[in-house]
RNA sequence: GCGGGGGUGCCCGAGCCAGGUCAAAGGGGUCGGGCUGAGGACCCGAUGGCGUAGGCCUGCGUGGGUUCAAAUCCCACCCCCCGCACCA
């Protein structure tokens, strides 16, 4: 079925499931149940999920997050905790603004995209060209969704990241930050649209490409007899070494340009681009690239005069359209030279001899010759420097086993300056010796690049390494330089080790994340902190910057804990001066004094620090495992920076993504499902319990049709046990042994749900409520074989809706009422699983049957009897004794013959030798047996085999469909039991003939194994 | 490259951290049966191989190792996916 077409409620269980959460949650709603307010007695709950950014339609890929939330946020209520969960609005940056911008426009794709996949009606879209219009109604669509989910989300404390007050309280962050020392001004690269005068980003360019950075090192080659410098664009600055000549296009525009005070010889693309990134560039004059050829320039690493050649293959697009020749190392150099080198005239003409071209060998790398260029353009068969494709191939191997295997020569020293005077000489040739002959190519790259630059013979240009990338508006993006960019110094180790402080002691789930926040902390450098244009708040000392979208979304969680009441006593976000902001978040300052300075009323100041101490910190913070490296790792850089260790946050939940029938949602797929649709199509708490159910924390989530009717069927049949449950009439007499056992493992379920709650595995807990319990219920009326329920299964029912209200609210709302729940279940109390309720021998009892039903099954799969009596011939109580002390002994881990030896002395003298044979088979039958089983069978001081098969006499006649069931003691069964059999049985392994019923003992068609 | 995640039966996917009811949950598909005029939906059963007695053999990326016992622990290797910054 094609799920992403689907707008109708796939069946009447659907429809009847999305109505019953419309009732419910209205009546939530009008008795306010998740509206916490502060309860000093009471231990809160403080949750968090990443709020939204309202620039489309929210999908189910979106509510993965939020339902986890919820679903834990509701566990905690019911457990007893006052639960605080608010949610609000991301309206800070620059998507929102490109995306009414390009409504705006009229852009046919989008406005498709908006219509015909996000279900956003027609009507609605020319008003989505105001970028505040268009974050206004997604912000309504996500918040609509939200509550259609019936998330408990107290609602009165909602707000947006433009909303003043808030405004304000990012001005104190920002202030307090500066005050540390976190910020720091510096430049800084970004992809920029000369037209719009703009830096672009991902969303601001055609086909959504990111524009990749990447850096030149710029080595400088002064034309001899000059002041003209030709600056060598490279990514190997430690190739210099061998550079035999330089190479230009000789059909390129060259241009000497003015830059920064030095005068540079470069291509007319390349001086344009170089405006954006030096301070100052001016264009002197053209030159014809051709009459340069054949003069000389001087490599400043070692004071060679190397010729200027033409050559192809040179991009004049690419960096500045000069490039440096090093023909033992770089296969475009080899094959160009090669090129040349067929023209012997040419290269006369030019005064060159091809003697002084001759590859030199710079770096040793193993599978190579001394000259690596030349072996793999042989290699790979390169005929010219025009076949690019080949010599890109060769120039990335040959340049990826250089930079991994690769040694600088030692001799490379013999190239630096020989003709100076050696006094001189030593002097220069020092650094090369120490820091790059003989070093790893990484090593020896780092030290050219800052040699050189000390030198005052190196620069550096940024360049698209994707190019070409096109503005929306059709300009080639190039890299700009911001100057007096402010960044946030996270690469301040001081900041560095209090964060990893707080990744080691708070609770991250799942645990593997951990190790990853710690790698991301070591990593992180600067980051900067705000943008020339965006929504946002500007930067509080320099207003022409706006704070950026990540850094302004850290703390935001404390603003939920006091906007509600903030915003309800009236107050003028003006008077939310920095005073206000230490007072109420950190306690500091005299309230009289801040009262008299902000004009906020003392009472409400005294008020509002006591609900963000109360609140305060986030006890469970969650998001989608994408903001691991950014958001997550920033809120808590940013917390360690400004709040005391008290309000640290406690906990930080990261969950994957949402797939959709196996694949990813993408626009380009057209394949996303908006929320609010899958809400009407399957119903909100199928949405929640697939969301849940599908895919444990860190997994991917694959959302299927398939699997979203698996689960209405599952609620659908949950539905018909509680309705029958309701109407029936009760068993009033005493405890039958189904009775016990249902009783019994009801007490490990709510033990294994409560804990996979505890620990977030949702998976766990909703396989457990959707699948396995109602498969209990099942076997318990087997087990009753028709007789009349307990009240043990009201008490089973009551604990497993509850327990389901977590994952499907509105469904389980509607079972406890028509059970008969008092209030709402949301707000009832978690079941609590008690130890004196558990019966091992009704849990072992049935364990046994239901292996001795196996071991039936498997011989009446084998044996061709048509109405079998099955025979059990068990092992004696006065045996028991072997099988507890036998798994006492595995689960203490001891070996089999110590075991034995152990047991030994409880055993009547004459009866040791069998019982010595007995043990053995037991230690070896027990072996694979589950610790729990083996637990169970230690703790039972005596067990009567042959009288608990007895109680589940017709339970294995039913299971097994044999017409007769005799059970007998070992040492009674005579010779209905071969022996091999009898003495091969052991306790819980009982002997088991088949026979043909109907016929007498003496001739019974019984097949014996061999 | 650095960092993270992962390779399981026809497919998807659990299990692995705490080794043993693991020939390996659950779903899908397929096959058989029930139901039905037929189908759909639904229900039951089967779904590595061998076996007329509860068993054996082969198996969890590849190759080694530890152990009475390995999908699970250790070592090496191969392969796949994601992130790497100013973007929310």
């Amino acid at each position: 079925m094609e799920i992403a077409k689907q707008r109708k409620p796939v069946n009447e269980f659907a429809a009847w499931l999305f109505d019953i959460a419309s009732k419910w949650q209205k009546e939530w709603s009008s008795a306010h149940i998740f509206e916490p307010r502060v309860e000093p007695e009471k231990p809160k709950f403080f949750i968090t999920a990443a709020f939204p950014y309202p620039n489309s339609p929210p999908h189910i890929g979106h509510a993965r997050t939020y339902t986890i939330a919820d679903a834990y946020a509701r566990f905690k209520r019911m457990q007893g905790f006052n639960v605080l969960f608010p949610m609000g609005f991301h309206y800070t940056g620059t998507p929102i603004l490109t995306m009414a911008e390009a409504v705006a426009n009229g852009d046919k794709q989008l406005i498709d995209l908006f219509i015909e996949v996000y279900d956003v009606p027609p009507e609605v879209i020319p008003k989505l060209g105001d970028p505040l219009a268009l974050a206004r109604y997604f912000h309504n669509e996500a918040k609509q969704a939200m509550k259609e989910m019936g998330y408990s989300i107290d609602w009165r404390r909602e707000f947006t990241t433009i909303d003043p007050d808030f405004q304000k309280m990012i001005t104190w962050q920002f202030l307090r930050l500066k005050a540390k020392g976190y910020l720091v001004q510096g430049t800084h690269p970004v992809g920029w649209c000369p037209k719009h005068n703009m830096p672009v980003g991902m969303h601001d360019t055609k086909g959504d490409v990111e524009p990749e950075i990447g850096e030149f090192v710029l080595i400088l080659f002064r034309l001899e007899g000059s002041d003209v410098y030709l600056p060598a664009a490279t990514l190997r600055p430690e190739t210099v070494f061998g550079v035999t000549n330089i190479w230009l296009n000789p059909e390129a525009e060259y241009v000497i340009a003015e830059v920064d005070g030095s005068k540079w010889l470069v291509s007319a693309k390349a001086a344009y681009k170089l405006g954006f990134q030096k301070l100052n560039v001016k264009v002197i004059e053209k030159i014809d690239a051709r009459s340069l050829m054949g003069k000389r320039v001087v490599n400043p690493a070692t004071g060679e005069k190397v010729p200027i050649l033409p050559a192809s293959f040179v991009d004049e697009s690419t960096a500045t359209g000069v490039v440096m020749s090093v023909p033992a190392h770089a296969p475009y150099d080899y094959a160009a030279l090669r090129d040349l080198l067929q023209n012997p005239e040419e290269l006369k003409k030019l005064g060159v001899d091809p003697e002084e071209l001759r590859p030199r060998p710079l770096i040793r790398v193993k599978g190579f010759s001394e000259i690596p260029a030349r072996d793999i353009v042989e290699q790979l068969g390169v005929k010219a420097q025009e076949d690019r494709s080949l010599l890109d191939e060769a120039t990335k191997k040959l340049y990826s086993s250089e930079y991994h295997y690769g040694y600088m020569r030692d001799d490379i020293i013999e190239y630096v300056y020989r003709d100076s005077p050696s006094d001189v000489r030593r002097f220069i040739v020092a650094p090369v010796k120490a820091w790059i002959a003989g070093r790893s190519v990484p090593e020896a790259r780092e030290a050219t690049r800052a040699w050189l630059e000390a030198l005052g013979y190196a620069d550096k240009m940024y360049e698209i390494l994707n190019k070409p990338v096109y503005c929306r508006c059709g300009t080639e993006v190039v890299v700009k330089i911001l100057h007096d960019q402010w960044f946030l110094k996270y690469s301040d180790p001081e900041w560095k080790a209090k964060a990893k402080e707080l990744v080691l002691t708070m609770r991250i789930l799942p645990e593997e994340m951990r190790r990853e926040f710690l790698n991301v902390i070591d990593w992180l450098q600067m980051r900067a902190a705000a943008r020339t244009r965006g929504l946002g708040t500007p930067l509080p000392w320099d207003p022409s910057w706006v704070i950026e979208s990540l850094s302004d979304s850290t703390i935001y969680m404390a603003f939920y804990t006091i906007n509600y009441k903030l915003r309800q006593a009236g107050i003028d976000p003006e008077k939310l001066k920095p005073v206000f902001w230490d007072y109420v978040y950190l306690g500091k300052g005299d309230v009289e004094e801040v009262s008299k300075e902000t004009g906020v009323p003392v009472k409400l100041l005294k008020e509002l620090r006591r609900e963000f101490d109360y609140w305060y910190p986030v006890d469970s913070r969650h998001s989608g495992r994408d903001l691991v490296p950014n958001h997550l790792t920033f809120f808590i850089f940013n917390h360690v920076a400004i709040f005391p260790r008290d309000k640290w946050p406690r906990q930080i939940v990261v969950n994957g993504f949402v797939l959709l029938q196996g694949k990813k949602m993408s626009k380009s797929l057209r394949n996303i499902i908006p929320l609010r649709r899958a809400i009407r199509v399957y119903g909100p708490d199928t949405v929640r319990a697939v969301l849940l159910s599908a895919a444990e924390l860190l997994q991917d989530v694959d959302f299927t049709h398939e699997v979203a009717l698996s689960v209405m069927s599952q609620l659908r049949s949950i539905k018909g046990i509680v309705e029958d449950v309701a109407k029936t009439e009760l068993h009033g007499g005493a405890e039958r042994l189904a009775d016990r056992w249902l009783r019994s493992i009801l007490q490990d379920r709510i033990e294994a749900v409560t804990n996979a709650f505890e620990n977030l595995r949702l998976r766990t807990a909703s396989i457990i409520l959707l699948y396995e319990m109602p498969k209990d219920v099942k076997k318990y009326f087997t087990l009753l074989g028709g007789g009349k329920p307990g009240s043990v299964l009201k008490d089973y029912i009551s604990a497993w809706i509850r327990m389901l209200a977590p994952i499907v609210p509105h469904f389980a709302e509607e079972m406890w009422r028509i059970l008969g729940g008092e209030g709402f279940v949301s707000t009832a109390a978690w079941p609590v699983p008690h130890a004196d309720m558990r019966d091992p021998f009704a849990e072992l009892t049935v364990y046994y049957a239901d292996r001795v039903v196996e071991d039936i099954k498997e011989i009446l799969k084998l044996a061709k009897i048509s109405r079998p009596r099955v025979i059990i011939a068990v092992s004696k109580p006065s045996h028991w004794v072997l099988a507890s002390a036998v798994a006492r002994g595995q689960l203490d881990r001891k070996a089999m013959k110590e075991v034995i030896r152990s047991i030994m002395p409880l055993i009547p003298r004459e009866e040791r030798k069998e019982a010595a044979f007995k043990a053995r088979k037991l230690y070896e039958a027990l072996m694979p047996v589950d610790r729990d089983v083996k637990a169970l069978i230690a703790s039972m001081k005596e067990f009567d085999e042959k009288k608990a098969l007895e109680e589940l006499k017709d339970y294995i006649k039913t299971l097994t469909g044999a017409e007769e069931i005799v059970i007998v003691y070992l040492d009674e069964a005579g010779d209905k039991v071969p022996r091999q059999k009898a003495r091969a049985a052991v306790p819980l392994r009982p002997a088991i003939v088949i026979e043909e019923a109907g016929s007498s003992d003496g001739d019974s068609r019984q097949a014996h194994g061999s």
